[in-house]
DNA sequence: GCGCCGAGCGACAGCGCTGTCGCATCGTTG
DNA sequence: CAACGATGCGACAGCGCTGTCGCTCGGCGC
């Protein structure tokens, strides 16, 4: 049978709203009486039901993480700083898995988001492709934080990297190298980051007043395998690109094993960039030269936002934060060999 | 303001027993009445509040993760495997992080136990190191199943892999392929695992008669640092091992890192072979030859344990689970050079 | 005709907690 | 000394749901 408040109050001697009191660090309760309770309290070994609480308070201190794919670095990333967050601010976290593009998963977190009355959601990209889960939470007014949205108007709150400018640098570096003949493979292109690290790579081509051509533009998907088909690609071309930009580390990987397939050599013969810099880049040979995207900066920021003014109601136009990428220079990438083969 | 089942039971213009006796397809319900209760449920948009229903049933059909490292990916896998077998089943899984070795965190553990009234628990390792927090669950009777624990007495239920079978069929493969002079480096010595994979390489190499060199084995800690720490010091060796085996797939690409650090190649000079058989493993260069660890199906294994037996309580001596691993023969292993360097 | 059974239904009392409010008691102030 | 605010405390009514129990009513057997 498990110690409820009932108990401590009996062994304490008091009422169950004084214990309640000490509980909730509320004043108006006598220094004595204070220690009694918590006497009362370790002698028991009692503990609160958060469920009572929740239900009694009726807002909960949980926050949901709205994701896909449960084993995505990107995804575990976000989880860690959020947990971070959480841990310090007397929060949890709850995770919400759902298909954004799958309508009956969709209905059921609507339900979801009424029945558990979270107090707030950070949503991870693609995340405004679930277009009717993001009005459900407007309706039902649960403050929400996105990831990397598409959709930047003002009326919601979301949190993002400088995507564009992280592949600008990236290709800025390869140029800087001596190379003008450098690959693309896009993501996913639901993901909005997939655009603007598109964008980034052809502004810089065009600042550096290098041809942008159509057949070094490859469509992947974020995944390791697309990387390689794309890359497996782009050396096939004469004369093949002697750097490739992959849009993800995971992307970059594959990049690495076509490159390798082929016989050749990098970064001596073609240089690879990634990008987010997660563990993997070191894990790889050459260690990979890749964009950071600061995920836990972005995760810790999206809690903060949630729980500091979101959820107190006290958001006074805050609205976007857009945090920096930095490009990791490690051995990936080399100068542009002397000639072409 | 949220809807309540009163509000549907006014709508409906019913009582609101009933309407909880449609939602949880209880009988004694007539088809017209459960019609109209389903039409305004839909109406309304009503959703049940969880809080209420977990604290009236006593109940939750909530299983806790108890994890320290959010982004490892064995969490990760364990993780997607329980919120697989969590969705088909009407449950939902919960995140509890903590140090296993601090003591701190352990009570605060404890307490979060008696709070939460979770059903039931997945430990994962190095699970028994928290032994306070493991007592505090046995004495408060909350059914759970540790995985890869250390201490397999017949009063827990656990889940493992057959760690030791693993490295020994790594090692045969590695003789198989003419090596003899083989190096080891162990994980961190607080799991079981990490010892049950070095006592699998031991048998091994005594079943082949070959002998073992104290030289050759290194304490790592599964980490790619490590790995490439005690690589280094392995391939300073002379002669050196002409193949390593590294606990896990994180420090196997340390090793191979180092083994191209110092310009030898993988697999003509020296072979590698990992352990887990991560999402990396494929992703490196040369893709890894490792041994492949059934981490989803530990995990759905543990829940269906949990879900199934412990919570019914009709755990009429189930104990443990051993699962295969299963060697995953790749590139990074080749015969053994004809001259020793 | 009476009694019995089961189907269908609702009143009511919790689950363990918190918010509100009212009641003492005490010290301070004009 | 009356008036008043601050302090300490507990009764009580929910929060939204479920479990228990008792009621009614029609159909059936004798």
């Amino acid at each position: 049978m498990p110690v409820t408040q009932a108990d401590v109050a009996k062994r304490a001697g008091v009422s169950v709203k004084q214990v309640s009191r000490v509980i909730n660090n509320e004043d108006r309760v006598s220094v004595a009486t204070r220690q009694r309770v918590r006497e009362a309290i370790a002698d028991l070994g009692y503990a609160p039901n958060v469920w009572a609480q929740r239900l009694a308070r009726g807002y909960s201190q949980l926050i949901g993480l709205c994701f896909y794919d449960a084993t995505a670095a990107y995804i575990n990333e976000v989880l860690n700083g959020m947990l971070d967050f959480a841990d310090q601010h007397g929060y949890r976290v709850g995770l919400y898995r759902f298909n954004p593009f799958d309508g009956v998963d969709v209905a059921h977190m609507i339900a979801r988001v009424s029945q558990m009355r979270v107090d707030g959601f950070v949503l991870t990209p693609p995340c405004d492709s679930a277009t009717s889960f993001v009005e459900a939470l407007h309706r039902l007014d649960v403050p929400f934080v996105m990831l990397t949205p598409h959709d930047r108007r003002g009326d919601t709150v979301w949190v993002a990297a400088t995507d564009e400018q992280g592949t600008y640098d990236a290709t800025a570096h390869l140029i800087q190298l001596g190379h003008t003949r450098i690959g693309f493979i896009q993501g996913n292109s639901e993901h909005s980051a997939s655009w603007d690290r598109r964008y980034g790579f052809q502004r810089a081509l065009s600042d550096f007043q290098i041809f942008f051509a159509d057949e070094l533009m490859r469509q992947g998907d974020w995944s390791f395998q697309s990387g390689m088909n794309c890359a497996r690609e782009l050396l096939a071309l004469s004369p093949p690109p002697t750097a490739i930009i992959a849009s993800s580390d995971d992307a970059a990987t594959g990049v690495i094993q076509a490159i390798w397939e082929r016989g050749w050599r990098c970064p001596q013969d073609v240089s690879v960039v990634g990008f987010d810099d997660n563990p993997l880049a070191q894990q790889i040979c050459p260690p990979l030269t890749t964009v950071r995207q600061p995920i836990y900066q972005i995760a810790t920021r999206a809690m903060s936002l949630l729980i500091e003014h979101l959820i107190p109601g006290d958001a006074v136009q805050i609205q976007g934060s857009i945090l920096p990428t930095e490009l990791r220079v490690r051995r990936s990438t080399a100068p542009a060999p002397a000639q072409s083969r």
